[in-house]
DNA sequence: AGAAGTGTAAAAAGAATGTAAAAAATCGTA
DNA sequence: TACGATTTTTTACATTCTTTTTACACTTCT
C-alpha cells in the first residue's frame, strides 16, 4: 500500500527531489506547479496528505489553504520561509496540520508525513508498505511475513526476494532478475545462492501455509509466485 | 507532556466530537456538562486552559466565568451563540482570553488553544509535541529522556536518534535515514558512528529501563524501536 | 540414457554489528 | 585566543549472523 502526497510547489527541481526520494517510501508524489484549480485536482487526486509551499506564483499558499478548508479536511503541511514564524501561525491557525521551514531535509518531511498519517488516519499508516498477496502479508519495514495470526522473519534479503516474486504474481521471474534485485551486484554464471535462498524461503513458508504450493520452479526459467491457497 | 483542556459545555455529542478530535493533536480534553463546583474543578484538574460555553444550564457562563476569574487566571475560551456580539464583548471584559463562535471547526478551537498557549504558557507551548513510547517520554527541549521519575541527559544527536526511532516505532529505519535525519551533512560508506550513537544510546536507556529491550538491530536493514517491555 | 537444471545440507567466506579507545571537532568561558 | 569540557567521529578488533560456495542427490527434458 501507498500513500498518496499532493505536492503544490513552484520549484521542479524539488518536485522531482521529492517524487524520487519519497518514493522510494512507498509514497506516491503527485506534482503540482501552482495551485489552480486545486479543488478540483484535490478531488480527483484523492491525497492522504497535501504538502502546500506558501509562496507561490498567483494564489498564495495560505490562499490556497483557506479554499482547501472549505472543501475538505485532508491533512496539509505547509512549507514556509527559515523564520517566517507569522507565516507558520497564520497558517496553523488557517487549519494547517504542520509547517516545516525551507530548506529542508526530504527526511523531515517524510518523518512528518508519518506522524500525520498516524494520527490522522490510523489504518492507512498501518498498511503503509505492505504488499499483500491474498490473504499472507508481506511487511517490508518490519521483515516479517504473516498469514493469520502466525508469522516469520525474514532476512533482508528473502524480504527482496519474496517481494520481487509477489510483485509479479503469475509471471515467471529469472534468477538474474531475482539476484540483481535483491542485491547490487551482478553474479557470476555459476551462481546458485539464489537457489539456496529460495529454498530456505520456501522451508520458513511452511510454518506459515501448505508445503511447497507457491513458490513454483519453472524449468530453464526462474520461480514464480502463484496466487491461490 | 500534553495540553490539558477542560471544556464546560452541556452538549455531550460535542464534547465526544472535540475530545476525539483534540487527542489526535495532542490535547487531553477533560469534560464537564455544567459549571456546577467549577473551582474544586479547576483546582482538581489544574487545566492548561478552559473552553467555556456561554449558554448552561444553571449558572450560565459570563457567571462562570466571572468566577473563575476571582481564583484563577487559566486563560479561558467562549464559546458564544453565532452574532452574539454582546455576548462577546462582555466576555472578553470579564478576562476571557478568546471567543468563538458556534457552531465552529474543531480545526478552529484547536488553533486558538494553540495561539494562547504560546502567548500564555510558552514553556508549555514548547513542550507540546513532546515524543512518547508507552511511559517513555522524549523531551526535545531539553535534551531528556524520563520513565517514571527517573530521566538520563542525552546529547543532541541520541535525541534525534531516539525521536527518528520512536516516531518508526515497531519499523525497521535505515542507518543513512538515521544518519542524514540525525545531522544534516551527508556521509560515507564505511560510516559508524551511527552504531557508537545506538551504542551509547543503549547504555543510557539502562539507567532507566530493562536492558537491551527497546532498540533491536536488524541485521543488514537497520534499526528499530519496539513497543512494549 | 545422457545432459542440463534444480534442491539442499554443510562448510567456508563474507558482511554487518557492538563497543572500547583514540582522535577530532565543537562549544562555552576566562 | 586559548583552555577545558563535552560531544562526535574514526579506528580497530572481536563477535555474530548472513550469504555464498561446494558437493552430491534428484528431476526434467530431449
Amino acid at each position: 500500500m501507498t500513500i498518496r502526497a499532493l505536492v503544490v510547489d513552484d520549484d521542479g527541481k524539488l518536485q522531482n527531489l521529492l517524487r524520487e526520494f519519497l518514493e522510494g517510501y512507498g509514497v506516491e508524489v503527485l506534482s503540482l506547479l501552482d495551485g489552480n484549480n486545486i479543488i478540483e485536482n484535490l478531488e480527483g487526486m484523492k491525497p492522504d496528505v497535501v504538502v502546500l509551499d506558501i509562496m507561490l506564483p498567483g494564489k498564495d499558499g495560505l490562499e490556497l489553504l483557506k479554499e482547501i478548508r472549505r472543501f475538505s479536511s485532508v491533512p496539509v503541511i505547509m512549507l514556509t520561509a527559515r523564520g517566517e514564524e507569522t507565516d507558520r501561525i497564520v497558517g496553523l491557525e488557517l487549519g494547517a496540520d504542520d509547517y516545516l521551514p525551507k530548506p529542508f531535509n526530504p527526511r523531515e518531511l517524510l518523518a512528518r508525513i508519518r506522524a500525520i498519517m498516524r494520527r490522522h488516519s490510523p489504518k492507512a499508516h498501518e498498511n503503509w508498505g505492505l504488499v499483500r498477496s491474498g490473504e499472507i502479508v508481506l511487511d517490508r519495514t518490519r521483515l516479517k511475513l504473516s498469514k493469520g495470526g502466525r508469522e516469520v522473519d525474514l532476512s533482508t534479503t528473502e524480504c527482496k526476494l519474496l517481494e520481487a516474486l509477489i510483485e509479479n504474481t503469475g509471471r515467471v521471474v529469472s534468477r538474474d532478475f531475482l539476484l540483481e534485485y535483491a542485491r547490487e551486484r551482478s553474479h557470476s554464471a555459476f551462481d546458485r545462492s539464489i537457489d539456496v535462498h529460495v529454498s530456505r524461503l520456501r522451508a520458513k513458508l511452511e510454518n506459515i501455509l501448505e508445503p511447497r504450493t507457491r513458490i513454483k520452479s519453472v524449468w530453464g526459467a526462474g520461480y514464480m509466485w502463484v496466487e491461490k491457497e
